[in-house]
RNA sequence: GACCCGGUAGCUCAGCUGAAUAGAGCAAUUGCCUUCUAAGCAAUAGGUCAUUGGUUUGAAUCCAAUCCGGGUCACCA
């Protein structure tokens, strides 16, 4: 139980003993005290003032008094200022919290809870590399089902490929009529930068034949439809839809190439997916619920044929779920998929990391599903995301204005090799050795700076102002973990009896109050699917444990016990720290 | 036009289920390496919390209106 929820209980208790007024735990607001006031934690006492009829002063000298009186162990002291009463809380509970959880390694994770939570993320297009708007898709997701997986659900990582339709055609036509037979060995290109070079070869060569058209007196419109290449590549999609062989080949063989190149780029970042679907095995699958919508009524056919659901009575519009023709829209594939994953796995919750521009729609696939009664309708969260912008605003493939991943974390290697080098403390280290800690660096670098703003605000990134590695940065935070590792392997004799000290400093009592709300804050991050709240609280306490650090010495402690102590919270600091930065996906080294 | 999201220090962001004098980092200025790793610490400076009105003992936080920025409302994905 957190020191948090054991305050508010006993003060619980001691209003009902006090003045027989039953307060509900969850309404007192406890905060830490302000440095400027004496005290740990405080009690805001407004609320209830008025209701009581007590001054504040009294009010606060007789919970204080009362809380003293029953539980020695925890309240020491206290103090009124205005409506808020200050409690101090005993050395001796936080020696006592430390001596427990310092060696333990599970500190803060949750024990199997039973449930199950499938997470969607990643959703890459076959037809370009990924960007620094992926990455941010990617982090969070695998840093939302780590910290769920930690809090005791089952979590199951999946993936959605989008490998067909009209954009993957835009390549391979593009690839048919430029490339004279060049593949990714030929050129010595990662197979997905390759076949993206081919959609961007599909927009330059359709844009200067639509300019064509339009000189030759078409109007803009017309000019768009007529382009010959636009026309091969919907007949391409034609005959895909056909089975048409030599189409087939084409695609496999450039998505092949592309699936290689996205190997690479997901083994470096961490991304891992327990279960992965394609597009193209899901996209007729959404079928079965337009002939059960219009069975049970919940959709309706408009006379050209096209099926629609009216959601205009819950704020909403009428929006389209099959085609005239019969084909499928996004929605109805998304149908299809949902009662898919709910087929394979039976989950209890099914998040999709998805960016802000699809709240829409992901309310209104949600809708549908809950007008099914599906059973798992009501599960079904999307986790939205601000897209990750440059100062000219958003990036945009087509304009050649992405921040491409690879690009991006060679960069980071190469800032977080000269920078090693520089400060030249890891001599020692083999060629092997120096790599691994680069690409710890280097991704540890951009993994904080995308997971530390909440998740569901949009963030710029200036490619001109290369990514920090002071401050508020994973850098820092790797490298006051180094600095731990340091201490306490000189000291390899990490004594396990308790620590024989009975009183605390200032920033010893700081450290261990903040390691003690670890647990607290991952069930907030988890709460809030937001891993921002975890990054912050990894980096307060780095901050925290390197004040202390200048301050006060561990191997020349005043006394043995002093010594003692301060390896016990060194050890529990480091411990808190490679467990929220693993949160992230972040790892932390020995040395750097 | 309708709906959704945002506007906090020069920049990037916390704080938003109301609570004490609004916080970090970067950038700026100034100190601190005879060593537990200076990728660090300490200090200074920097704010009309977009604007106006309201609710409240108390508002950056809640409500309303306005201004500014972004997104969505496709037989695109």
């Amino acid at each position: 139980m957190s020191i948090v929820i054991e305050i508010k209980t006993h003060i619980a208790k001691a209003l009902k003993d006090l003045f027989d007024v039953e307060v509900a735990e969850q309404s007192l607001t406890i905060n830490t005290t302000k440095p400027e006031f004496e005290g740990d934690y405080t009690l805001v006492m407004f609320s209830f003032i008025k209701e009581l009829k007590k001054s504040p002063e009294d009010l606060g000298a007789a919970i204080g008094k009362a809380l003293e009186t029953t539980n020695p162990e925890i309240f020491t002291a206290h103090n009124t200022i205005k409506g808020f009463l200050n409690l101090t809380i005993a050395d001796t509970y936080w020696l006592s919290f430390l001596e427990k959880n310092y060696a333990n390694q599970q500190f803060g994770s949750s024990p199997a809870n039973g449930k199950k939570v499938m997470v969607e993320y990643s959703s890459p297009n076959t037809n370009k590399p990924i960007h620094l708007g992926h990455l941010r898709n990617n982090f969070l997701g695998w840093s939302v089902a780590q910290m769920l997986k930690e809090s005791g659900y089952e979590t199951i990582k999946s993936c959605i490929v989008n490998d067909r339709g009209i954009h993957i055609c835009k390549s391979m036509i593009a690839w048919q009529q430029f490339a004279d037979g060049a593949t990714p060995q030929s050129t010595q290109t990662k197979g997905d930068h390759f076949v993206g070079e081919y959609y961007v070869r599909f927009n330059d060569e359709y844009k200067k034949q639509v300019e064509e058209l339009i000189a030759g007196g078409m109007t803009k419109e017309v000019a768009e439809k007529e382009a010959s290449i636009m026309k091969g590549t919907q007949q391409m999609l034609l005959d895909w839809e056909a089975g048409k062989p030599e189409v087939i080949e084409l695609w496999k063989k450039m998505n092949g190439w592309v699936y290689e190149g996205f190997d690479v780029t997901y083994k470096r970042i961490g991304s891992d997916f327990a279960k992965m679907y394609y597009e193209s095995d899901t996209y007729l699958l959404g079928k079965t619920f337009v002939e059960e919508g219009l069975k049970q009524g919940i959709f309706f056919k408009k006379e050209d044929g096209s099926v629609w659901i009216d959601l205009t009575e819950d704020g909403l519009d009428e929006k389209l779920v099959l085609r005239k023709d019969g084909t499928s829209v996004y929605i109805t594939q998304d149908l299809g998929l949902a009662q898919e994953k709910y087929e394979d796995f039976k989950y209890d919750q099914s998040l999709y990391v998805i960016a802000d521009e699809q709240n829409y729609h992901m309310k209104v696939l949600k809708l549908i599903l809950q007008k099914f009664k599906k059973p798992y309708a009501d599960g079904i969260f999307h986790l939205s995301y601000g897209m990750v912008e440059l100062p000219s605003g958003r990036m945009k493939s087509r304009e050649g204005t992405v921040v491409d991943a690879d690009e991006m974390i060679e960069e980071m290697v190469n800032v977080a090799k000269n920078k090693t080098e520089e400060l030249g403390k890891v001599k020692d280290f083999s060629a092997e050795e120096l790599n691994e800690l680069y690409d710890i660096i280097a991704l540890g670098a951009l993994k904080f700076f995308l997971l530390r703003v909440d998740p569901k605000k949009r963030m710029i990134f200036n490619p001109e102002e290369s990514i920090d590695f002071h401050g508020f940065t994973g850098p820092f935070v790797q490298y006051t973990h180094a600095r731990i590792k340091s201490i306490l392997r000189k000291e390899s004799e990490v004594r396990s009896q308790e620590s024989e000290a009975r009183s605390l400093l200032k920033l010893e009592k700081d450290l261990i109050m903040l390691l003690e709300q670890y647990p607290a804050t991952i069930e907030q991050a988890v709460t809030e699917h937001n891993p921002s709240v975890i990054a912050i609280y990894v980096f307060n306490v780095a901050k925290l444990f390197n004040s202390f650090y200048a301050e006060h010495s561990v191997m020349k402690a005043e006394s043995d016990e002093k010594k003692q102590l301060r390896l016990h919270i060194a050890g529990m600091t480091a411990n808190v720290i490679a467990s929220g930065m693993g949160l992230l996906g972040i790892k932390v080294p020995e040395r750097m």
